[in-house]
DNA sequence: GACATCCTATTACATTTGTAGTAGAGTGAG
DNA sequence: CTCACTCTACTACAAATGTAATAGGATGTC
């Protein structure tokens, strides 16, 4: 069984799981409808897409409604995102500090993101020294966002 | 002209950009040898890579030494770093909360980067209310740094 | 049970990306 | 000048990715 840690997602093939990840689980149809209407993919791309996705390993045919199957993702959003930040992170010397400067310096992190952040952190420190074992959960849950 | 920001660039491309940028300019054959010897790519492999960055508007040729040319980048690492950051927060929404909140989740950031950040913002944050009353924008306007 | 639908499985094809080979022009050492 | 080298320009090609068409099986509706 490959680890999912070393499953590589393509732009197009993370759109899908976004949906997918959102929905829970779905059919391709379901899938397609879910997709950004501008310039929405064929319903038999998508259909591509999925069968990638399950060959990769990242869903998996959960069940079948009729005569379609029911989808449902194997591998976490989160792990696919720390994959990406992972990625990103190389670039930019394997450590976090440089990436955040450069937040800030684009303008993309208030000094109200850090002071929140810094709590949070604050927080999980003492807790964790205390409790090892306990994930801290729900800090990347999507909030509104603005545009 | 294509603006520099919708330039992307593959993996690879960023590898030879970046031993670019740490060169200020150079020769492909000077290129090549910077990559990390673990597998390093053929000399050609690099040659036809510095092209395509050509043909992106990513580099271009500065001036000829001997029968070589030297290229120098057109493109900042910085706007090639915030196009990738960019990309990725649209991922997670389009603000960089969630993703600073995975980062401190993974455990790629700690309390003491925050900190350190915070200080600087904070200063930044003064420094800018002279001019912008509301939100600090214009941090990634071109603020005489060095690269 | 015949039809219009919807789904799946298979195949196709252009583009992008990684990776390199070849031919031939330019250049420095004798 | 001639030879060995080094570069460039051009070409090649497989794998990955985006994008979809087609054929045919399964289903709901009269």
């Amino acid at each position: 069984m490959r680890r999912e840690e070393s499953i590589k997602l393509t732009r197009f093939e993370l759109e899908v799981m976004q949906a997918l990840w959102e929905m829970g689980v779905g059919s391709v149809r379901e899938i397609q409808e879910r997709l950004p209407e501008k310039r929405r993919p064929a319903y038999t791309t998508v259909q591509t897409i999925v069968r990638r996705l399950e060959e990769k390993g990242a869903v998996r045919k959960l069940k079948k409604i009729g005569n379609a199957f029911i989808f449902e993702p194997t591998v976490t959003r989160k792990s696919a995102h720390r994959r990406l930040i992972n990625e990103l992170l190389e670039l930019f010397g394997g450590s976090a500090r440089p990436l955040m400067a450069h937040l800030a310096e684009i303008g993309k992190l208030s000094l109200e993101d850090v002071r929140e952040l810094e709590n949070i952190l604050a927080q999980q420190s003492t807790a964790d020294s205390r409790k090892a074992g306990s994930k801290q959960k729900d800090l990347s849950a999507p909030r509104a966002r603005r545009q």
